[in-house]
DNA sequence: TAACCCGTTAGTGAGCGTAA
DNA sequence: TTACGCTCACTAACGGGTTA
């Protein structure tokens, strides 16, 4: 006997039981691409924004910052539309956005227009973030989408009030994230203003007894760190990590799709060895921040080309760790980077670079104060993380 | 014939290797 | 140590072919 799957989902509220209906996407919604940007004369006065691919990188679910703007109407995507890319990578990030406002969007995007009638828009916003565009999506070469893929998928749908429903309960998780998101951001702002005001001096600590510490020196880097970094000459299998500017240390497989230098076939003998409590930079990348900190990894291996040192006992690894991403270090490494295509900063000049030098009761007190910071956004971040997972749950459990 | 599809090329950023 | 080139991943954009 053939049992008849249910049309309903997991989860649901209470007040409704009927079916859920099946329907063809094509039927429910107008399909646009967008053109190329050639095609629009664009100006400061322009009315409408132009989107592009990269514009969905940084905007929320309905704020745009265009860069772009034009008066021309042709291929105008009216508001409450669904806006996704339809070529390139993109497409695998699940890219999903609504339009607050007519706009006009690059032909690499496609945008979905709901009969309001049957199809509530963020219904359907949620539905596709669900499904993921990928899953729709060509990804034989480049993966795209194209109106083939929309018009014949085929969706479950309930009645318009449950729609509307499910999408508002969803939407309220989105605003808790997004609330977090900005607590996170005005968090780490007033993290940035606070360091500036700590390393200008305009903000000391006292010491235990309240009295003030001893005024701070300026020396370079050259008298206040060791420069290391022992070649893996008996070729040991080490493990091999990247630096990169976002995470610091980070095991290469990660960084380099799965496959190390070693699995590359590289001669790790020429590759420098790292043990605890070591700094390293790319002096090629250091621009951009890309410098870690070993802290507990040990006995590890990096490319050669890294420039590796310790600091000596008169500054503090947690301070030095914080004081590295101040502005006024940046932009010391801009002065002192040498090159011409390439900007470098090698040892020999990072060295040059002076830093102000309190005494280490005063760093230590420094770094705790902003490490504690630190926590407190790692701890935002967290919540967010959770949130997402929540979010992620409830949109397993509330489509069919 | 306009809209759509999609192959292709150019450009950018990040990270690393290696010759000189 | 230094400078350049390579690879990979990704986006932007053009433009010729196809389809409705």
């Amino acid at each position: 006997m053939q049992i008849e799957k249910k049309l309903v989902p997991k989860l649901r509220f209470r007040e409704f039981s009927n079916d859920w209906e099946r329907v063809r996407l094509g039927k429910l919604v107008e399909i646009k691409s967008g053109i190329s940007p050639s095609s629009y004369n664009f100006s400061e006065d322009g009315k409408y924004p132009f989107i592009k691919v990269e514009e969905l990188n940084n905007c929320e679910k309905y704020q745009f910052q265009s860069r772009f703007y034009s008066n021309s109407s042709n291929n105008l995507i009216e508001f409450n539309s669904i806006l996704f890319p339809k070529r390139g990578a993109a497409i695998l990030n699940n890219k999903i956005r609504i339009s607050s406002v007519p706009l006009l969007m690059d032909s690499n995007m496609m945008a979905l227009k709901c009969d309001d009638s049957k199809l509530y828009y963020e219904f359907l916003y949620y539905k596709i973030i669900k499904e993921k565009l990928y899953r729709i999506a060509d990804t034989s070469t480049i993966p795209q989408l194209n109106n083939k893929h929309i018009i014949p998928y085929n969706l479950f749908i309930p009645t318009l009030v449950e729609q509307q429903k499910i999408a508002k309960f969803l939407t309220a998780i989105d605003t808790r994230i997004h609330n977090l998101e900005k607590k996170k951001d005005l968090l780490e702002q007033y993290k940035r203003g606070v360091i500036q005001k700590i390393f200008k001096q305009e903000l000391r600590f006292k010491n235990g007894d309240g009295k003030d510490f001893p005024e701070w020196k300026y020396l370079q880097l050259g008298k206040l760190t060791t420069k290391t970094g022992k070649k893996n000459k008996e070729n040991i299998n080490y493990p091999i990590y990247s630096i990169n500017n976002k995470e610091g240390f980070l095991p290469q497989g990660e960084q380099f799709d799965g496959m190390d230098s070693n699995e590359r076939g590289y001669d790790i003998s020429l590759y420098k060895v790292i043990k605890k409590n070591t700094f390293a930079y790319n002096p090629a990348r250091i621009n951009v921040g890309s410098i870690g900190f070993s802290g507990k990894l040990d006995d590890i291996i990096v490319s050669s080309l890294y420039v590796c040192f310790k600091t000596k006992e008169a500054l503090e690894d947690r301070y030095l760790k914080q004081y590295l991403n101040t502005f006024q270090f940046n932009k010391d490494v801009l002065r002192f980077s040498e090159g011409g295509v390439r900007q470098y900063l090698f040892f020999e000049n990072f060295s040059k670079i002076k830093i102000p030098l309190p005494n280490r009761m005063e760093q230590l007190k420094i770094a705790s104060f902003v490490e504690t910071l630190d926590k407190k956004i790692a701890l935002i971040t967290q919540q967010i993380e959770q949130s997402k997972s929540y979010r992620k749950a409830l949109l397993q459990q509330m489509f069919v």
